[in-house]
DNA sequence: TTTGTAATTAATAATCATTATTGTTTGCGA
DNA sequence: TCGCAAACAATAATGATTATTAATTACAAA
């Protein structure tokens, strides 16, 4: 994604583009495992030192707010960030807590089949999250 | 499960038995809600105002250690402790924060064939969470 | 039953992620 | 350029959880 296409997201949405916006979105576009606000400030800092990490959490929230970004809490309570809206799954290591996307249609189409076909204890049910856990394994060579 | 049978889920496990071990796993087994141990110190100090939080913190983690307990971490990052060991999904209702059971055979069977059967990436999955997440209906009388 | 010792507990301080506050800066239309 | 609202940086406050420490308790051995 360029930046004329970040821009576009972020004013689409309702958001005055700004500086630290293009940074925090750039951040977690770039990134493939679903940065804690920490870590996203850990990385912009090093190109942009005065954006603060209250900022970070500000800004991230906003495009949560503004459905540009998505949220979950990993094991340990702290909030993750994911750029893909599409419906998918994710992949969590307890070891290293990297959280990864498991993105497989045929799933996902399980998934809302189930849904569908279910009654669920009188509960609208708008929304799905699976994680599947477990380890990475070493790589032989 | 009658005292007795509480009191050898605790010993069996490897832990002593207390006073504190035992009130606080009968106020995990019989709540609905997954509690979180704010809510079990609540519950309990109507009938045991000695114990203190910190306790029903360590107690709660050393059932989870032990494999009696199961816990998950809600939307806000609140740990939510889980008496039912076998396998079994959630409900979520977003406005009140409700954790409910969600035991279905075909569904479970369904994640398991599903995990069984495809590859993931390098990682080697030992437990698979899913939450149901929406709203609970209102009743129409 | 008493004693010694390690495990458990209560009280409370400390920590960590997150949110709120406040004063300053910036973007932007009049 | 001016004025004002939105965004920001710095930092204080909060809330859930964990760590510390001193007191209590369980229980084995004498």
């Amino acid at each position: 994604m360029n930046l004329e296409l970040v821009k576009e997201k972020i004013t689409n949405c309702g958001l005055k583009f700004t500086h630290q916006r293009m940074v925090i979105f750039l951040a977690l576009i770039q990134s493939e495992s679903h940065p804690s606000a920490e870590q996203v400030h850990e990385e912009i800092k090093i190109s942009n030192p005065s954006i603060s990490l209250a900022t970070v959490y500000k800004t991230l929230d906003s495009f949560v707010q503004a459905g540009i970004l998505r949220k979950t809490i990993d094991q340990n309570g702290v909030m993750r960030f994911d750029s893909k809206l599409d419906a998918h799954s994710h992949l969590y290591c307890k070891t290293s807590h990297e959280i990864r996307d498991y993105k497989n249609e045929k799933f996902e189409k399980l998934l809302q089949d189930f849904i569908e076909a279910n009654d669920f204890e009188g509960y609208e049910i708008d929304e799905i999250n699976v994680v599947f856990k477990g380890h990475k394994k070493e790589k032989n060579y």
